[in-house]
DNA sequence: GTAGATTGCTTAAACGTTTTCGTCAATAGT
DNA sequence: ACTATTGACGAAAACGTTTAAGCAATCTAC
C-alpha cells in the first residue's frame, strides 16, 4: 500500500503539498505539482478511499435499495436492467454502489443503519415496499434519496410513464377493432393504479364498456398466478378477444394456458405484455408490449441523486417522468 | 453521526473501554460492558466502517468482477443468479460487495487499483475474459481471489460441471433414439471445451459417429447467431433430428428459426438448452436443459473467499465442482 | 526602502476507530 | 507484611487523508 507519505518523501515535500498537488489546489507551483503527479504515477499511487472519507465525510458511494422478498430483485429482468444503468451512471460519475440490506452478518440493522455504517452519500430506492417503516425511516433521514417508480414529497423521483404506457397499449388494441379487452394487473401498488387508470381512460374515450370481470388481479412476475387469472378469463361465458398482461415475463403463464387450450396467439386471443424486456422480442410471435426506458430511468435517478448530494441546498425535489415506447410486436390481431 | 466518544462520555469511561466492550474483549467487567452496550443501543450507535478499516485493514467488503462487454453482466440471467447468491452469502457473513470496474469517474484505473482504492478484502471473479492482462494482474496480486467457471492454479475456483452436464444431455438425447445429434456451442472458452468434450464422450460411448458439420460455433446468449447456426444446420442435406443449444436464452433464436420453417419442437426437431434458467421452465413445451446450481456456485465461491481472507495461511487453493441437474422438459422426442 | 501583498510551502490537528502498553487497586500467596 | 498476580481500565499512538492556519521568501508599489 503506497501512501501520500511515500510520495512526499520521494519528492522532498510535505504530505500536505502532495495532497494539494493531487487535488489541484492552486497554491502549489506548477513544477512541484507536475513532479508530484509524475511520481504518483510512477509509484502507482491510489488514494485510500477510507482515509479520505474520514476527513471529507464523502464516500463516493451510493446505496442501492433494491430488495423485495417477493420479487427477487437482482434476477428480475426489468430491475436488473435498471440496476445495470444505475451502476454504470454511478461509475461514470466516480461513485461505487453498495447494496443496502437488513442483515449484515449476525447484526440485524435497519436500512438507515446500514447506510450510515457504510457512509453512503445517498440512496436510490426502487422495487421495495415503499410503505415499509424502515424505508420511511431512511427517506425521512438526513440522507439524500431518489426513488424510482414511486414518489415521496420530500425527495426526487423518477417514474416510468405507466399511465401513458397502459393507455397507449389499450388504445392500440381497441383501434385494431377489439371491444372485449381484459386487463390482468399486478398487486395494487401505485404503478398498478396508474396502469389501470390508463386502461380505463382509453376505454372511456372510445365508449367501450368493460365489465368488471374483465379486470383481474394477479401478481407481477408470477407465471402461475397469471396463468390462473387467464384461465378464469377464458372460462367466462363471454371471454375477451384480447388480454393485457401485467408484464412480459408473467405473460408466459397466460401464454401457456392459451396454447394448451388449443387456442392461438394472436389468432384466437390477442395479447400484450409490459416492460419490453428482451424476452418479448425473442418470442415467436413477438410480444406486443410497452418498452420502459430502463436505461434512462437508472441514469436520471443517479444524476438527480448526485445533484442532491453535491448541491444539497440548491437541488430541489423533482418529479420526473421517463417516457417509454410502444413495441408493436405481433400479438395483437386486427379484427 | 454518533461515535464511540459520545458513548464514552455518557458512560463515564474512556473510548478505549467502549471499543473493547463493544468488541467483546475480556478485560472489561461484565457490568461496564453491559452499560456500554446498553447505551450504544440507546444512542443508535453504528461503528464507522471507514475508521475501523483504517486501523484494522479489513473492509468487510468483497469486490466482484463480473463485467464482460460482450455478455452484459448484470442482465444475463445465469450470471445475475450467481451474483444474487454471491451477494446473499456475502451479506450473511457480514460483507458487502462492490462492483469492480475500470472507470470510476474520469479516472481510468485498473481492476487492481479499484480494489485497492476501495480496500476490498478479496475478489470474486466470474464472467470475464480470464486472459485479460488486468484480470491476470489482479489474480497475481496480493489479493485473495476466487474464480467461477475458470481455474488459475494459485487460487480457488468453483466450477459448474460442464462436461458432466453436456454428457448427460447428449446421453439423454441419444438414449431416446436419436442418432443425428447436432451441437451448437458458444465461443471457445474453457467452459465450451468441456461441453464439447462431454458431448463427444457420450457419442463415442454409444458408437455414434457425428459428422463435423453437426458441430457449429455460435455465440453465447446471442439469439441471432444461434438462429443462423440453426438455419445452416437445417439446410444440410441430412439435417439432425436433435440440436443441443449453447444456452436456454440463445435457444430462442433456434426456436424461432425452426418454427418459422413450419417445423415443430419436438415433433420434427428435438432440442435442449443449457443453464436451466427460469425461461426454460415457462416455455411451452418446457425446454429440456441442464440446470446449473447457481445458488451453490455463488455461495461456495464466497465461502472459499472468506476462508482465504480470514485464514490467509491455512486456506489452500481448491478446485471445486458444483453439480447441476437434469431438467427433463419436453423438447426431446422419443424416436 | 519599506509596508503590504503574493507565492509556495509546512505544521499540526482532525476524522473515528483499534490496540499496545501502562497504571493502579485489589486480591492471593507465602 | 511483603511480593506477586490479577482485574479493570485509561493514555496515547496509529491508520491515510484533508485543510485551516501560519510563515518565510519574494514581489509590488509608492
Amino acid at each position: 500500500m503506497i501512501t501520500i507519505k511515500d510520495i512526499s518523501k520521494k519528492c522532498g515535500v510535505s504530505p500536505a503539498t502532495v495532497s494539494k498537488a493531487l487535488n489541484g489546489y492552486d497554491d502549489i507551483s506548477p513544477e512541484t505539482a507536475a513532479l508530484v503527479r509524475r511520481t504518483a504515477k510512477e509509484l502507482n499511487y491510489m488514494p485510500n478511499a477510507a482515509a479520505r472519507l474520514l476527513k471529507t465525510n464523502r464516500s463516493h458511494n451510493i446505496g442501492v435499495l433494491f430488495i423485495d422478498d417477493s420479487m427477487s430483485g437482482l434476477t428480475h429482468e426489468y430491475f436488473s436492467h435498471i440496476l445495470n444503468s444505475v451502476k454504470e451512471e454511478a461509475e461514470a460519475n466516480g461513485y461505487d454502489i453498495t447494496f443496502i440490506s437488513k442483515n449484515i452478518g449476525k447484526q440485524k440493522m435497519s436500512f438507515l443503519q446500514h447506510c450510515r455504517y457504510r457512509n453512503c452519500d445517498g440512496v436510490v430506492i426502487a422495487n421495495v415496499d415503499f410503505q415499509n417503516p424502515e424505508v420511511l425511516e431512511l427517506v425521512n433521514s438526513e440522507y439524500p434519496v431518489v426513488t424510482i417508480d414511486f414518489s415521496y414529497d420530500n425527495a426526487s423521483s423518477v417514474n416510468s410513464d405507466n399511465q401513458e404506457g397502459s393507455y397507449t397499449l389499450a388504445s392500440y388494441i381497441a383501434d385494431r377493432g377489439h371491444r372485449k379487452i381484459a386487463l390482468i394487473h399486478g398487486e395494487r401498488t401505485l404503478v398498478t393504479q396508474k396502469r389501470i387508470s390508463g386502461f380505463k381512460i382509453a376505454m372511456e374515450e372510445r365508449g367501450i364498456v368493460i365489465p368488471p370481470e374483465y379486470i383481474a388481479e394477479a401478481t407481477y412476475h408470477d407465471v402461475e398466478s397469471v396463468r390462473k387469472a387467464t384461465a378464469a378469463m377464458l372460462d367466462l361465458d363471454d371471454p375477451p378477444t384480447a388480454i393485457m398482461f401485467p408484464d412480459d415475463y408473467a405473460f408466459m403463464g397466460g401464454r401457456t394456458e392459451i396454447i394448451e387450450r388449443g387456442l392461438n396467439i394472436p389468432g384466437d386471443v390477442s395479447a400484450c405484455g409490459y416492460d419490453g424486456v428482451n424476452l418479448a422480442k425473442i418470442l415467436d410471435p413477438k410480444l406486443t408490449t410497452w418498452e420502459q426506458n430502463t436505461d434512462k430511468l437508472g441514469r436520471i435517478a443517479v444524476d438527480k441523486l448526485i445533484d442532491k448530494i453535491e448541491n444539497p441546498d440548491t437541488a430541489i425535489p423533482e418529479y420526473i417522468v421517463v417516457k417509454g415506447k410502444m413495441f408493436k410486436g405481433e400479438t395483437v390481431k386486427q379484427i
